[in-house]
DNA sequence: TGAAGCATCCGTAGAAATACGGATGCAAAT
DNA sequence: ATTTGCATCCGTATTTCTACGGATGCTTCA
């Protein structure tokens, strides 16, 4: 039976430990190495280090999960990331999905769903458990809405009025006529679906659009 | 040498097992139980379970952290709690701290920093890290500033402006003449220092205020 | 190629928010 | 007992925002 090479990245150390300490039971898996930095996992991957998955977690000190699956299809496009995170945010999971990652896991799965999800993934099927692919499919019909929604000059608009900047200093500031950016306010409000610039930016900070 | 008896509540099984992995390895440590929800552990702890420290986590399903915190007192004031999570704001580790914990660790502290805070607050003494006792400083002097600075009418106010209610609608839903909220408004744009609506919701979000 | 959609731009008029000034009543401080 | 500060309330004047209408140029698609 092959082995499945695993290398873990978390810069949680009782976390990273009580995963090694777990798979180590497990006789299909060896772990060839754990991190506690995207950086770190990066220089193993480039100094070809072999290995089939990686457990990845999203938030990391210097290099975070994101960048690494970035990264890595340039680097070694063999090796699969299994995303494990505490964050079952939409954004992040479809960020993740779209990014190349094979699995993701929450922090709360059990040690079975764990094990599930790394052989799955070895044997090249991708693993999303029902509740990551449920929160991701809300989040996509959400965000549909809201993440092309707004032009370019709009966001910039929207940037500067969540500074507290008026239409006119807006106008000054971007060399158009106050009517300018009028029209992008009027613009935004109807795209985003509010009615004055209170709840704009109380939607736009729950979108993460500013 | 007297043994340090120890519950676990943590709702993350990979974690909670990886703890009871690690802590095998101390002697001076022993785990009468590990458990998934703060109701569990309140069950134990009122059929007279002995524990000397609980590894409390705060996000929990049914019982969260801070309701044991809460109880606990109560039931067995003994029992000294020591929160394990994975958030660093301010307002849990003050929150917390108010509520008796005895310590408050990060899921990223090492598995040293672990020990020796059980081992200090099994002495009686209480262990908050110097990063997290930073992070509760800056919040209480942040918070000091933005908790009590509204008045219940202006907070109330807020609240309706961040619905997306203008002035009129909120005086009629308030009983009040257009002009008080209007003042309102303006004493509360100069009590968080911002000049418009714009800055004024963004600044209560940062703040939580609504 | 012509239509349709959208980003960008500007104008006018009305609605809303903000600045400034001022009144009353209550509670804490001296 | 008087002062001081503050919450609550209201009025006027100015600034800012929003609704509605319309123009141009660019891209996409049938």
């Amino acid at each position: 039976m092959n082995e499945i090479k695993l290398i873990i990245a978390d810069d949680h150390d009782l976390f990273r430990n009580g995963l090694v300490e777990l798979l180590k039971k497990h006789d299909d898996i060896r772990i060839v190495k754990s991190v506690a930095d995207g950086a770190e996992l990066m220089n193993l991957v480039k100094q070809e280090m072999e290995a089939d998955i990686v457990l990845l977690d999203l938030t990391m000190p210097e290099m975070d999960g994101f960048e690494v699956l970035k990264e890595l299809k340039n680097v070694d496009a063999n090796i699969k990331p299994i995303v494990i995170s505490m964050h079952s945010a939409g954004n992040y999971i479809a960020k993740c999905a779209k990014m190349g990652a094979y699995g993701y896991l929450l922090k709360n799965t059990d040690e079975s769903e764990l094990i599930l999800a790394i052989r799955t993934v070895h044997r090249g099927k991708k693993y999303f458990s029902a509740e990551i692919s449920e929160k991701m499919i809300n989040f996509m019909s959400a965000q549909s809405v809201s993440e092309d929604v707004l032009s370019k000059k709009e966001a910039e608009v929207l940037r500067l009025i969540s500074k507290g900047l008026t239409t006119k200093e807006i106008a000054a500031q971007l060399f158009v006529s106050s009517r300018t950016i009028e029209t992008h306010r009027t613009n935004i409000l109807k795209k985003l679906e509010v009615k004055n610039t209170a709840e704009l930016i109380k939607k736009a900070t729950e979108l993460s659009l500013i």
